[in-house]
DNA sequence: CCGACATTGTGTACACCGTCCACAAGAGAT
DNA sequence: ATCTCTTGTGGACGGTGTACACAATGTCGG
């Protein structure tokens, strides 16, 4: 019995495992998609790899600093989500005000579906604490290179550019749209709307959406 | 060495407690109020009981039922907070449309400022999942028997008699209210836009609700 | 090629947590 | 006084994050 039995562990010859990080922090998204920032747990990652606990700190300083990272990742995938949605707005040309709407629309609504969709990722992105608007860092961002914060304050700019939004109430608005449509989330999510069905959730959702651009 | 040192339990005489229930409910709010849902932990709540952890079992039959608990009582205090704010404003008497705006605005600011000055309660209240819409729970009500929820739509009942609030948009009402003013209460709170001074927070709080009023 | 050194995974250990089980101390009824 | 039910105690188990010492491996200067 020398140690090939006990766990799922050592498919791995090598002492070395190679690309351990990584290993780490998709064992983590698996996680937070399947339960939420809760069930990241550091040694449950570690089994996952392949490796002993304590490994884990060779490549993070501790159990929260995983989360963070496994946290950038689902802020990433919500990114790529809207510049998804935004694209498959852009069939044929119309006018640039109905465009500008039709931007924010699709932020909200991608927003709103991969709650739905995500539900663990989505509670992960937002559930962890962070320092404020550390905006740079490219690993929370999608394809585009911004990530959804960014992505909102550009289809906010649209509308404003197109003369949809009066200047005045330009600035802060995003505070405004993401409260109401993270709002909705969190409420059907954990909250106590939860029991909607997918149907009800898209149809309030649109609400949400509605009212976000009309009383901007 | 009998036993009075090892921690600072026993300043209880007698075997029996007498109201162990209500004091580790005490316990987990404070804890609760300090730390957040994380924070209510069983063995401290115990603790600070003077009591050996497997007490609480007798009392709850999980952390996560004692967890419950701290939450209605949460919830409790929210209501309690609405209703104050919407006694404050009933100064002098002035149109009934006036009346039932504010009705709606006395909720939405109190919400606020208790996810302001109460964080940690705030967010045990809405971070635990709980059955859907077990609103007839008395233990998370105020003094006029309706939870936050309830008080909530009784706010925006008052506007749909006053004929503020057109019919055909008064179902459904409560989500879209509720959905911005929590989600900007939850961004400030442990999202992205923490950090926000109290003078910030309250200037665009306010305009959260001014967005809700115009966009219901 | 080879030994020094930095990197990365292992082993052992600790404190803390929630929870299970058997038992003892008291309260209340007969 | 005894019987029984409730409530608190003691001890144990498996789980977690993490600290420390150590071993295996890669890397690089000679």
């Amino acid at each position: 019995m020398s140690g090939a039995v006990t766990s799922r562990r050592r498919a791995r010859g090598t002492y070395r495992h190679g690309d351990l990080r990584r290993a780490l922090l998709a064992a983590g998204i698996e996680l937070a998609r399947a339960g939420g920032p809760d069930a990241v747990v550091l040694r449950e990652a570690t089994r996952r790899a392949g490796v002993v606990p304590n490994a884990a700190y060779r490549h993070f300083a501790s159990r929260d600093e995983l989360l963070r990272a496994v946290r950038a990742a689902a802020l990433s995938a919500l990114a790529v989500a809207m510049e998804t949605e935004l694209a498959g707005r852009r069939r044929r040309s119309r006018r640039a005000e109905e465009v500008a709407r039709d931007s924010l629309r699709a932020v909200g609504t991608a927003y709103l579906r991969f709650a739905q969709r995500e539900t663990g990722l989505f509670r992960t992105a937002f559930s962890v604490g962070d320092d404020p608007e550390r905006a740079s860092d490219p690993a929370m961002a999608g394809g585009s290179g911004l990530n959804p914060f960014q992505l909102l304050s550009s289809a906010l700019d649209k509308m404003a550019a197109a003369g949809v939004l009066p200047p005045a109430r330009r600035a802060g608005a995003e505070y405004l749209a993401w409260s109401a449509v993270h709002g909705f989330a969190m409420l059907v999510i954990e909250g106590p709307l939860r029991g909607f069905t997918p149907a009800q959730f898209e149809a309030i959702g649109q609400r949400v959406i509605d009212m976000v651009e009309k009383g901007l």
